[in-house]
DNA sequence: ATATATTCTGCGTTTTATTGCAATTATTTG
DNA sequence: CAAATAATTGCAATAAAACGCAGAATATAT
């Protein structure tokens, strides 16, 4: 029996039952539970299923799955958030980025606080939709699709006329002498709006992007009013900021 | 049972029922009450739930966490997207609303078309971001709810600026002599201005809707150009509207 | 066609992962 | 506070994966 054989086997074995186990194909198919191991993890290789302890399953027919995908370092997120909860407060009005540090914020707002999310990122109006007294107003735009945020001159024209109480800015690159960076242009130009429409800026951030620069400087270390980091707040790698003038939580 | 297999069981389960026991799914399982009590503490570091004492309950409101066979008579509305999506051409801007037939629709573009569409449906932008060519933007606004959509005086602005080819007319009420209507205000206000801002109106409409009407009026019959149920065009019910001059898909 | 290189396969051996159990410690609830 | 219910921890049995190797099968070059 071909390897060629075998893949095919394997893959019209899991569209059908979505799960198999390595035992039963290397019985089935009268080959050695080695040789199965080693073909799925050539199709696992190539994106085409799943290896699992024991055997694989189907890569899930739903394109929406990538939305699912696993939170890179989520521990450190949820005490980000925990700390930054008090933050919100009952009627004042926010704007919030996306990013998963905030997406976890908005998980942790209290059931029933009335208050009003001006957000530019999808997942965040999703989040901010089971809140029944929370109104959420979605920034118009053109939606980019790595970041899931709209940008863009409509973006920018409302943030324009908006002023909030307290900012949410996600994830970015912090360098205390640099300032805040990012990569992708339009987000620059949106988080620059961002923090010009907000009187107070907040930024949860994981410790692992401070001291790191990106191509384009959004702003000066010192438009963030409150910086929220994983680390205690006397951690000495935020001593330089502290010294900036943030508030470190 | 793999290990995947208990984790997808779980968060289906929890998808469903919002919250989960550990004693339950233990005993459904047939494992020890230790292994699904290490399986939630997995899915909850990854953050795909929220474990409790006694269980875990689910993280947040997950859009597309509902079932495909679960929709309200899905097999119809596939044969309707099947049947418009011809309408669908290269290089055009679109309108299109919320509405999960509309949202059959977007799942049968194909891959690699280039075009532009315009929409107030979060869970519409979301599906239309998996397309590598398409340039999606969000008509921003209060977001409704219920209907995950944006409404309200930005919406209506940007609509009032806006011309595109054709738009998609999602769910609402169809009577050949009344009309369109709709029950909640801010979905007519903002249908009427997604249609004044299409050259052409195609409503893709389960017959069940057709003969029925609804508190407000959005516009007279005549404003759609296409019609699209799951009946085959020359069907009885449908010689009043093609009377009116739509064209029956 | 023959020789050579490359890939594929199966078999031990070692390492790692998964699971259930028991004892201990925490939480919840009346 | 006390009883009941869960969670945690360490441990052992089992199953699976990884690794290296050698022989077989296949492809490639001469």
């Amino acid at each position: 029996m071909l390897k060629e054989e075998r893949h095919r086997h394997i893959l019209s074995e899991l569209s059908i039952r979505n799960r198999i186990l390595l035992t039963d194909i290397a019985d089935k198919l009268e080959v050695s539970e080695d040789t199965i191991r080693r073909d799925l993890k050539e199709l696992h290789d190539v994106g085409k299923l799943k290896k699992v302890h024991g055997g694989a399953v189907a890569k899930s027919f739903n394109p929406f799955s990538f939305h699912q995908e696993e939170i890179y370092d989520h521990p450190n997120k949820v005490l980000i958030a925990r700390k930054a909860i008090h933050l919100i407060k009952e009627n004042q009005a926010y704007l919030i980025t996306g990013g998963t540090t905030n997406l976890e914020l908005i998980s942790l707002i209290p059931p029933d606080i009335a208050c009003t999310f001006f957000t530019p990122s999808l997942q965040a109006a999703m989040r901010l939709l089971q809140f029944p007294n929370i109104e959420t107003i979605l920034i118009g735009g053109k939606v980019s699709p790595d970041a899931q945020i709209t940008t863009g001159g409509e973006a920018l024209k409302l943030l324009s006329r908006l002023r909030v109480d307290l900012c949410f800015l996600g994830t970015g690159h912090l360098d205390a002498e640099f300032g805040i960076s990012e990569f992708d242009w339009d987000v620059v130009e949106l988080k620059q709006a961002i923090i010009a429409a907000s009187r107070k800026v907040a930024s949860l951030t994981l410790s692992v992007k401070l001291n790191s620069i990106q191509r384009y400087k959004i702003a000066e270390i010192n438009s963030i009013d409150t910086l929220v980091t994983e680390l205690p707040a006397n951690h000495e790698s935020l001593e330089k900021f502290k010294s900036k003038g943030l508030h470190i939580l």
